[in-house]
Formats: structure tokens, C-alpha cells, sequence
DNA sequence: AGCTTTTTGCAAATGATTTGCAAAAAGCTA
DNA sequence: TAGCTTTTTGCAAATCATTTGCAAAAAGCT
């Protein structure tokens, strides 16, 4: 699965970015994991193998690893304030997040694309970046009567696969 | 075109809510501006008819609002971080924020409801809300020469509508 | 009008993200 | 590989949007 992608110096040479043990950590990490991190999460990963690495040099690389289209931001309608990211080689694909129980359930659609197309053709414009994602109550909890917009706690009923 | 709604103390009373002159002049702002306002915008076109009406006054109710589903929270993807609201009256579309010069495009389409759907239907789960939103470069920038992921500095081109 | 509950204004707290700065590392170049 | 320039790092403090605790004020009964 991570077989034919370019290491993580490659890739950062490739963007015509520095080199350095950190970046080549965040890009290792973040691709072992194929999931969803935030700069905590990352942070937290990282420190395990580079206990002295601080958590604003995640944010700033994070932002440089962006920029440079190594890595992309994703959005949890639950996790607005709250930037995830994933890499860039991860297919297309848009989130569903449980209000009751915090499950993320990712699915793929070609309607998406089409919207874009669209889009871009009625108005001439460039679409750079999406942001797509749903939020309500998955079936699992829709089964066991939580229907209603319930409090702010989330009670995880299975661990989320992202953590 | 807001001739048929009912004022904004029916609909207080009919979501079950109190009745409070910051609640009401709230909505009305919402309604007059017919667009995205912010907590900030809001704040400042109340505050001149009730200059010591507060900020976290406005939080709170925009969070109230929300809840009893008065309003709607509208995302935009250059915005994340701040949220955004409309009067749950407005028509659904979507937005494109131009990355060069902040334009909001807002486009409808009925692809954005199939996907909710075939979500619902093949997930099993309940969606309550979305979040779509798509940024790039509008045709405008794009003529002249605005192509590339410019600096986080936004230079107008003309007058986004909504401010 | 009197009583209870909700809402308000204010100030201070929070939480994610950003920034200033001096020291350390990266990427040349000779 | 040493020397030099530019970028990056760690740390602490700052920022920014949003939230919260609390006592006083207003709303919705009766």
C-alpha cells in the first residue's frame, strides 16, 4: 500500500523544499497512519521519536507541507476550528461524522466531481480545493434512539477508526 | 421578497423561545442583510441600534438560533475558523470564495442533494447538516493572470457582496 | 405586582494557531 | 570539509475567535 510512493526526502526535494529530520518525521507519520491528524495529534506521534520537537514547528510545517502539495487539509463538519490533514497521495473520498457518537464514515461519490465540473464551466472559475463533509447520526445510533441533536458530549460507541 | 415571512417574534415563539429584544433585532439583521454575516459582522450592525448589546450576547444567540433552526451556519472554505450564518430561509446553494481576491461565488445544484441521499441510503445514517464549500481562483483573476495560490493577502477587485 | 427562570453585560478563561527571536541546521560554494 | 548565507527550529509570548462564570436585569408566568 505504501510500497511505490516517493520516501519522504524525495518528495520533499521533488517540492523544492529543505530537508529536515522533522519534515521527513511529519511525512513518515502521516503516512503510516493513512488517517486523519490534527497538528496535536501529529505532535503527539512525533514526540514519541523526537521527544524535543515542538508543536509549533508541526503547525509550521504542516502549513509548508500544504503549500507545497504534499499534504492536504481535510474538514469534519464536527471538528470545524480544527484542521486535519491527510497525504496527499490518499484517494478522493468525503467524510461523514456522527453527532452522537463521533464515528467518521468516509465514502466515495462521483457526484462531487461533477459538481466541480460544473462548477467550473458555468463560472469560469478554478476550483483549487473542497471542502465536503456531513455531519448527523449514523446508523448504529439511529438505531439505539438517538435521534435528536444531542448534547455536545460525545459518547464513542465503537473507538472511531481514526484514533 | 421578505413579504411573506413571519417577524421575527413569531418565529421566536413558534421555535419556543424567548422573546428577547437582542434575539429579535438579531434575526432581523439576518434577515435584512439576506447574507453571511459572522458573529463580528453582526455585532457591529447591532450594536448601532443597541450600542450596548454585547459580543458574547450575539454568540450566544447565534448558537440558540441555530439550535431552534432559525438560522443556518454557512461554511466557507478561505473561512474556516469563523463561522458564518444565514436566515434558515434562504434558498440552498453553495459557495466559491476566490483565493485571489475573496469573491464569493454562490451556485446551486441538485447533485449536492443526490449525494446526501445515496449517503443516507447506503450508510444508513441521518444526515442533519453539511458543509460544502469549494475555493480557487474566480474568472475574473484567472484573466488576469492569477493563477498560481497567491499570498494570504486578499486584494479586492471588486467588492465582494456580502460585505 | 410578585416570583421563578432565562438572558444579559462584563470580564476573564479557553483552545487552536501564529509569531518574534536567537540559536541550530541545511544547503551551497570554494 | 570549512565557511557563509538562508531557512528552520524551539521556546515563550501573542493572537483571535469563541466560551464561560457570575451578579444584575428582563421575560414569562400567576
Amino acid at each position: 500500500m505504501t510500497a511505490s510512493l516517493p520516501s519522504p526526502e524525495e518528495r520533499l526535494r521533488a517540492a523544492g523544499q529543505r530537508v529536515t529530520a522533522q519534515r521527513v518525521l511529519l511525512l513518515r507519520l502521516l503516512d503510516e497512519s493513512k488517517e486523519h491528524l490534527d497538528a496535536e495529534g501529529l505532535y503527539e506521534r512525533a514526540r514519541r521519536e523526537m521527544p524535543d520537537i515542538n508543536l509549533s514547528t508541526v503547525y509550521r510545517n504542516l502549513a509548508v507541507l500544504k503549500e507545497a502539495g504534499l499534504v492536504e487539509q481535510r474538514y469534519f463538519a464536527r471538528e470545524h476550528g480544527r484542521e486535519y490533514f491527510e497525504p496527499s497521495t490518499s484517494a478522493e473520498h468525503y467524510h461523514f461524522t456522527c453527532l452522537s457518537c463521533g464515528r467518521v464514515v468516509e465514502f466515495e461519490t462521483p457526484l462531487i466531481a461533477r459538481v466541480r465540473a460544473e462548477l467550473q464551466a458555468r463560472h469560469g472559475v478554478r476550483v483549487r480545493h473542497a471542502c465536503i463533509c456531513f455531519e448527523g447520526i449514523c446508523a448504529d445510533c439511529a438505531a439505539r434512539g438517538q435521534t435528536v441533536p444531542p448534547s455536545k458530549e460525545i459518547i464513542p460507541h465503537d473507538p472511531p477508526s481514526h484514533v
